[in-house]
DNA sequence: ATTTTTTAGTTGCATACGCAACTTCTCTTC
DNA sequence: GAAGAGAAGTTGCGTATGCAACTAAAAAAT
């Protein structure tokens, strides 16, 4: 594993993602927080639930899909839950397993939200990119983010 | 202004986008922990003066450019120049700016984080991006930022 | 020329997050 | 089946960061 060859143009696509995302980041909190909303972390873990299965998924799965450190999840599961956003349930089949569970205020709350973010995501980022842009972030992205799933479970696999 | 029209193709753009920035802002910081060095909001805005003419820049520049809140960039500049890596110069010609000035010990920081944040970059990013994606993005957040900043000069411009 | 307004930077306070240590429970090994 | 290894969550602590209030200096208004 030697690939420090970085190209320029490689370079130089990282400089302007990197700075565009920030800003893009920024403006869309600053919208939500405008509207008396909550941020995008909040968004991001409820949104999973609400995909999941059930609408519930394991700490350490939320802890993943919502890119925080478990204990960093562990702390705002304890926001949301006092909010009534999700419950806690621990898991009859593991002992050390809990589970968060999406509820209707949570929907409820996504609900609020999506109106806001969506407009953020279309003001902030959409409008300023071709559909072929579109897509070619789309191919981008999907391959390297398979390309780090598959690092994080081959670092895994190899202890 | 009305755009809240978002294509699902964005939308979908949109979502890989931000999780990937997440994951791959992760690894190269945590690359950069590994090699005991500190965070990339250090080399930015080390990196900011070392571009800026004479090594020096107002701190609400700084702060501009090192996409930080003027609060959060007098911290991180006590930080650094406790460590030598910057000075503080108050303007002789306005009595209320300070100018942080890169010393040679930043520079030096600078070539030492660089490999390190180089080989993250090529790593976690370019290597699985084909040149035409490269610059794909680069044309579009190249847009995208000349757009943002556009509108912060509108809002200060319309009190 | 004095007062008012604006600007640049700093500080108090609150929040959000990660790491490492810890607890509890499960799985493995003997 | 008891002991050790491992996994899931939580908590203590340190750090990073933003907002609002503050200070000092310059610019504008009178």
């Amino acid at each position: 594993m030697k690939p420090s060859h970085l190209p320029e143009n490689h370079l130089e696509a990282w400089r302007r993602y990197y700075v565009s995302f920030w800003r893009i980041f920024a403006s869309i909190e600053a919208d939500l927080q405008a509207a008396g909303l909550p941020s995008l972390s909040w968004y991001d873990a409820l949104y999973e639930l609400y995909l999941a299965p059930d609408r519930h998924l394991r700490m350490s799965e939320l802890a993943r899909s919502a890119l925080l450190s478990r204990s960093g999840l562990t702390r705002l599961v304890d926001k949301l839950e006092k909010e009534k956003l999700l419950e806690r349930k621990s898991c009859p089949k593991d002992g050390r397993v809990q589970h968060a569970v999406l509820t209707d205020k949570g929907v409820e709350l996504l609900r609020k939200m999506w109106p806001v973010y969506r407009a953020g995501i279309a003001k902030h980022f959409a409008a300023h990119l071709s559909d072929a842009e579109a897509k070619s972030i789309i191919a981008a992205f999907t391959r390297l983010g398979a390309a780090l799933e598959k690092k994080c479970a081959d670092v895994k696999a190899t202890p």
